[in-house]
DNA sequence: AGATTACTTGACTGATTGGTTAATAATAGT
DNA sequence: ACTATTATTAACCAATCAGTCAAGTAATCT
């Protein structure tokens, strides 16, 4: 056979999904994502292809790692719905004061700068989004607000975007608190 | 005295707002910008500076005309409360299947591509986007819903992805349905 | 009209962009 | 040990990036 890969895949998918996450598609340089995944060019596009399939390499795995694993807590049944939807808030809150959660959600910032100019990425990124959407309405299901899933769904990523304005976490509190006296 | 500007300035702002409106901070380049204001380089440098602060005027520009004109709207006591807040709701219903309207909110798009790497970006959108809750606290004012202005605030920008990320305007009408059931 | 001032233009810069490729290295099967 | 296959590396490419500048131009004031 041949010369076995070196790097560790998984590790080289978490360094991508990283770089593309803190600094966007086009912020994002050849030199940053070598210096993030620790591979030269040439690897990297004999392994995934150009600039745009790394790309969207990151947002998938954001879509299986980060997606899923909130996807997961709102469909846990061993919490009532609207504890869910408390701790969907509640990770706002928190992002608002750590470094990686000042970048915001991998989907709103792909939704801004490269959906509108690629198709890919915007079915990706609405396929994320909705299966959000679905594990919301999950989460409220035979509670008060079981038809505010559109509502709370907005509300989580509109969210994002005032902890990416630089909203603090005074603001993300009352945000969370308005949000829970709906249920 | 000396030669005369030969274009227009209010012109040249505006252009100079549409063309980072619709592409981004690092999606756009000069060749862009020298298309759409149609202005060499040299003219631009002169009159504005360097590429960031054009971005500024850009920002400006979006604050004293389009988000001053929806604080107008929000401060308009000829309707009332909840009509006000309908209003904004329907812009964003409307902004769906518009092409501008897909350019979503420049300030969301601010915030996400550059708040975080530009201190003086930050600021501006932080402030434009406070102008704005403070306006929705002055059309709530007085209604049952006055204790959910953050609420309605972070929908309005949460609209502004679901827009971006190619939500149909159905989708808006949930979100525009379930926010005035708050009211 | 002439002098002064400031605007406009387009060629130019060096650095960096995304992307390619040829040479080298490392493995597995025979 | 030899061959086939694939990974890795670094030099290389044309194109484009943001930014500069000297030369030419147009207006106002004296």
């Amino acid at each position: 056979m041949a010369r076995p890969r070196e790097f560790d895949n998984d590790k080289v998918l978490d360094a991508l999904r990283d770089v593309f996450w803190e600094h966007g598609y086009e912020g994002t340089s050849y030199s940053q994502i070598m210096a993030a995944t620790g591979l030269q060019k040439g690897s990297l596009y004999s392994a995934f292809g150009d600039k745009r399939s790394l790309y969207l390499e990151a947002l998938a795995r954001y879509d299986t790692g980060n997606v899923s694993s909130g996807v997961a807590m709102l469909r846990n049944e061993d919490l009532s719905g609207p504890d869910r939807i408390s701790a969907l808030m509640q990770g706002l809150v928190d992002a608002a004061e750590t470094r990686r959660g000042r970048w915001g959600c991998l989907l709103c910032n792909a939704a801004i700068d490269q959906a509108p100019f690629n198709k890919p990425t915007e079915k990706v990124v609405l396929q994320s989004m909705n299966r959000i959407k679905e594990a919301i309405a999950k989460a409220l299901e035979g509670t008060d607000a079981a038809d505010k899933v559109e509502l709370i769904w907005t509300l989580y990523f509109g969210g994002r975007i005032i902890i990416k304005s630089g909203g603090s976490k005074a603001t993300l509190k009352a945000v969370k608190g308005q949000t829970l006296s709906l249920l």
